[in-house]
DNA sequence: ACAAACATACCAACCGGTTGGTATGCTATC
DNA sequence: GATAGCATACCAACCGGTTGGTATGTTTGT
C-alpha cells in the first residue's frame, strides 16, 4: 500500500475552477467584457487548459448556466421554507428567503442567467437557451406549492406557472435596479411588493379573473 | 431673406445618427458587444465622426442612456393614459399602456438603460449613473399619481415612491424573461400581474402594513 | 478667414482561438 | 508485474483579426 491518500480528497479540475471564476467574473463584468484571459487568469489556470474543456467561450457560458442552475438547484432544495405544512405558507416563505438573500453587495446575490441572457439572447442562441433553462427550471419548481395553494384557496383564472415566472420577474427585476442604485435595499422592497401581491391574492374574496386591458379608447401612439 | 428654408429641416447631425444607432445596435447586442466600427457603420458616419463628438466609448452610452430618457419621457408625456379623471384609473391605464407597448420583436420594446447598467454598473459608473436617472427619472413621474390614489383611498404603510419603483422592477423583469423565452408573452403575463396587485392593493379593506420577512426560524442557510 | 464638422489613415493593445508539446495515469498484453 | 500504447489534462508561445483611440487632413457653414 504505497498509496497513501491516493483520491479522497484530490484538488478541482481546471474545468471545476474555471466555472467558478466564471460565475464570480460573469457577475462582476458581464458576458461580453469577460475575456478568456480573465477568466483564465481568475482561475489560474492556462489558455491552453480552457479550450481543452471548452471549444469556445460561448460553450463556456452554456456550461456556467448550467453550473449556476447546479450550484442555486442544491441551495434551494436544502433551504428552509419547504418546512410549512400549509401550501401558501411554503410560497410566503420562499419569497422571504429570496428577500433575504439579498444583502451586501451586489455582486453576490444577482443572476448570472440573467445577466448573461440580457447580452446574448440575441446574438449567442446556445447561452441563451441555457440560461432559459436555469431560469424557468427554477420558477417550475415552485408551481406544485402554488398549483397547491391556488386549489386550496379556491382560486380561478391563474396559471401555476404564471405567477411562478412572475416571482422570478420580480427578481430579476429587482436586481436590475440594485445595479442601478448601488445596493439591495430598492430590491428588498420590490420582493416585498410581489409578497404583498400573493397575500392579497390569496386573501381578497373576489376572486380575480383576466381581463381586457384598457386602451384609453382615443388616440392611440405609433 | 436669402435664407428659404434653413434650419427647419437639416439633415441629422452624425451625433444624432450615432445616437439613434446606439439605441438599436445596443438593444440587440448589449454594450460591451457593440463595437465603435459597429455604431459607426449603423450610422453611416465614420470613426472621426464618432471620437468628435464623443470623448470616449463610454461618453457615447452615458449620452445615449441620457438621449433615451428624452425619447421615451416624450412618449410617455404624450400617451392616452393621463386623460383620467382618476389618480386610480391613471396609473392603472398606465400599466395597461405598457403592456400594451410589449409586442413583436424583443429587441423593440426593451429598456436600453436596464439593458446597459446590467453590464456596466460595476466598470462604468458614468454609464451607470445616466441608466440609475433614466430608470428613476421615469418612475417619478409616476409618483404623483400613486401618490394621490393613495390618499384617495386611504391607504397607509406603503410609499408611492416604492410602488413607483417595483413597476419598473416588474418591467425590467419581465424583459429579461421576454429574452430567456424569445416572446413577449410571459412578459405580458407578468405585467398582468402587476395590474393585478395594484388593483387588489387599492381594492381590499384592510391595509396591508409593513411586516417582518418569515425566517421559518431554524437551520438558516449560510 | 475661421471654426466646427466631418473623413482618412493609422496604431498599439488586446481579442478568441490554435499550435506543438509535456506530464500523468489507465489499460491491455505478454 | 513490467511495459507498450494511448487518452486525458494541461501548458507556453504564438496567430491573424479586431479593439478603442489618435493624428492629420479636408470640407462646410458663416
Amino acid at each position: 500500500m504505497n498509496q497513501v491518500v491516493a483520491p479522497p480528497e484530490r484538488r478541482k479540475s481546471a474545468r471545476e475552477k474555471l466555472l467558478d471564476a466564471a460565475l464570480i467574473v460573469i457577475r462582476q463584468k458581464g458576458y461580453s467584457a469577460t475575456s478568456v484571459d480573465d477568466l483564465c487568469r481568475a482561475a489560474g489556470v492556462t489558455k491552453g487548459a480552457f479550450f481543452h474543456h471548452f471549444d469556445s467561450k460561448e460553450a463556456l457560458g452554456a456550461a456556467a448556466a448550467d453550473y449556476w442552475s447546479q450550484v442555486t438547484g442544491g441551495l434551494f432544495e436544502t433551504a428552509p421554507y419547504h418546512q410549512h405544512d400549509d401550501p401558501l405558507q411554503r410560497v410566503l416563505a420562499y419569497i422571504d428567503f429570496r428577500r433575504m438573500l439579498i444583502a451586501g453587495e451586489v455582486c453576490a446575490f444577482t443572476c448570472v442567467a440573467g445577466t448573461m441572457v440580457q447580452e446574448t439572447y440575441d446574438q449567442h442562441p446556445a447561452i441563451r437557451d441555457a440560461c432559459r433553462a436555469s431560469i424557468f427550471g427554477h420558477a417550475e419548481k415552485l408551481e406544485p406549492d402554488i398549483e397547491a395553494a391556488l386549489r386550496q384557496h379556491g382560486i380561478k383564472g391563474i396559471a401555476a406557472k404564471s405567477l411562478a415566472l412572475h416571482t422570478q420577474a420580480v427578481l430579476q427585476g429587482a436586481f436590475i435596479l440594485a445595479k442601478a442604485d448601488g445596493g439591495p435595499e430598492i430590491a428588498i422592497e420590490s420582493v416585498g411588493h410581489l409578497r404583498r401581491y400573493v397575500e392579497l391574492l390569496f386573501a381578497c374574496p373576489e376572486a380575480p379573473r383576466e381581463r381586457e386591458p384598457d386602451q384609453t379608447s382615443k388616440g392611440l401612439v405609433p
